[in-house]
DNA sequence: TGATATATCTCGAGT
DNA sequence: ACTCGAGGTATATCA
C-alpha cells in the first residue's frame, strides 16, 4: 500500500466525467493496483477512484510532480496531475483475513418460520423457500381457515419487494390446487411507498420485531 | 488527516456485528472525526468504518498500542485494538473544492425537459417531477395531438425502470382527466431485456444522445 | 427531520 | 459474462 499526500488535480472519464480542482489530498495505491483519492472528510467514499483490475502509467519528475494515468479494461480513465508531494511512503500489509459478519438477514426467515403464529393464530407453515418457476417464495403458509398465504420477508421493505411478491402471487394463483393465495409482505421496516403499493394490490403488510421474534425463539429453545 | 499503519483487531457493533481478526491495516482518521480501516485491496470500500459525526476515545500506551473506541450518536461502536504501530503521521489538507460531475441523470432530465421536441415534433412539457401517489414521474408531456405522455429517464435503462414507469402509467390512467397516458422510457443505453419488457407493455423506448442534447442546449443558450 | 431516488454505487452468488 | 439481490449501503435533494 502506497500513501501519497499531494497537491493534485484529478479527472475521471468513464461512466461519467468528473473533475477535482487543485487541492491537497490523500492518494491511496493498493496492492491490487487500485487507486483512490480521499479528501479530509467522509469515512466511506473516496472522492474519486479506479477499481481493480487497472493499470497505472506514471510520468513524473524527480520531485514526484507529473501525471499518473490509471486505466481499466473498459477504457475508463483516472488522470491524476501531481503538483506537489508532501508525503510518499509504501507499506507491506499482507493478505487480510477479511470481515466476519454476524448478519440478521437469513435469521429473520428462520425466526419467522419457527413462529408463523405471530402472523395469525392457528397459522401453520407449509414450507420455507417454496419453489415457483421464477424463484422460491420465502414462506408458504396456511391461515387458520386453510387459505394459502405467500410471505415475502425483507429487512427493509421497499417497492421492489412488493413487486417480487406480486409476481409470485400471480403465478401461484394460476395453480388451482393453491388458489386463492393471499400475500403477506413482512419486514423490519416498511417504507410508506411500498405500503401504498402493497395495499393497492391487497397485500397485507406486517412489521417484524426482530428482538421479539428472537425472544420467542429463545423460549422455544428452552422448551427442548 | 491521520494515517496509521498498524497491526490491529477491529470490532463493530451496531446495525450488525462484525469482526476483523488480527492483521496489518491502514487506519484513516479524517478531519471530520470519521474513522475507516482499509486492507491492501479494493479502491472503494473500507473493511470497516464509522461515519461522522462520531467521537473517538483513545486509550494507548507510549508505544501507541492500546484501544480506540469510536462511537456515534446511535450508539454504534467501532473498537480498534492496536497491537503494533508501523507508521503514524498527521497531515493538514484543508477543505476540498469537491467533485464536479457531468453526465448524471439529473443533467439528462434537465436537458430533455428543455428539449422535449427531440421526443416528437410539436410536443410540449407539462412539468418535471409530476407527482403521483407513489412518487413523481420524471417528465409529463403532451404530444402533438394533446395526448398525455409520461417519460421515465434513466442513465442506464434496465428492467426496474420499466417497472417503475408501468406503475406510474397504471395510476395515471385511472385519472379520467389524463387518460389515456402514453409511456416513454428514455435512457442513454437500454438493455435488451428492458426493451423487450417495455415494448410488451406498449411503452416506447428512446435512446438519448447526451452529447447531442447538450449541443442543442448550447444552441438554445446562445439564442438568448 | 424524514422520505425518496441516485450511485463511476460495490460486492457476492448463482446461472 | 450476465443477472439478481443485498448493503452497517452512502449521499443528495426536497417536502
Amino acid at each position: 500500500m502506497r500513501l501519497v499526500i499531494a497537491r493534485c488535480r484529478v479527472d475521471y472519464v468513464g461512466r461519467l466525467t468528473a473533475h477535482l480542482a487543485e487541492a491537497t489530498r490523500l492518494i491511496l495505491v493498493k496492492a491490487d493496483g487500485s487507486v483512490s483519492v480521499h479528501a479530509d472528510d467522509r469515512a466511506y467514499k473516496p472522492l474519486n477512484w479506479m477499481s481493480p483490475p487497472c493499470a497505472t502509467v506514471i510520468e513524473v519528475r524527480e520531485d514526484g510532480t507529473g501525471t499518473w494515468t490509471v486505466t481499466n479494461k473498459g477504457g475508463e480513465q483516472l488522470v491524476i496531475e501531481i503538483l506537489e508531494v508532501h508525503h510518499d511512503a509504501s507499506h507491506v500489509l499482507g493478505l487480510d483475513p477479511g470481515l466476519v459478519k454476524d448478519g440478521v438477514e437469513a435469521h429473520l426467515q428462520q425466526l419467522l418460520a419457527a413462529n408463523v403464529e405471530t402472523l395469525g393464530a392457528g397459522w401453520r407453515l407449509v414450507r420455507r423457500e417454496y419453489p415457483t418457476a421464477i424463484g422460491p417464495v420465502d414462506l408458504m403458509c396456511r391461515d387458520a381457515s386453510g387459505v394459502a398465504v405467500a410471505v415475502e420477508i425483507k429487512r427493509r421493505g421497499e417497492i421492489d419487494g412488493v413487486e417480487q411478491l406480486t409476481r409470485y402471487l400471480e403465478l401461484l394463483n394460476r395453480d388451482p390446487l393453491l388458489a386463492p393465495v393471499r400475500g403477506i409482505f413482512a419486514a423490519q421496516e416498511i417504507k410508506p411507498q411500498a405500503r401504498t403499493l402493497a395495499e393497492d394490490r391487497a397485500i397485507e403488510c406486517v412489521v417484524l420485531d426482530y428482538d421479539m421474534l428472537r425472544g420467542l425463539d429463545d423460549v422455544d429453545s428452552r422448551l427442548f
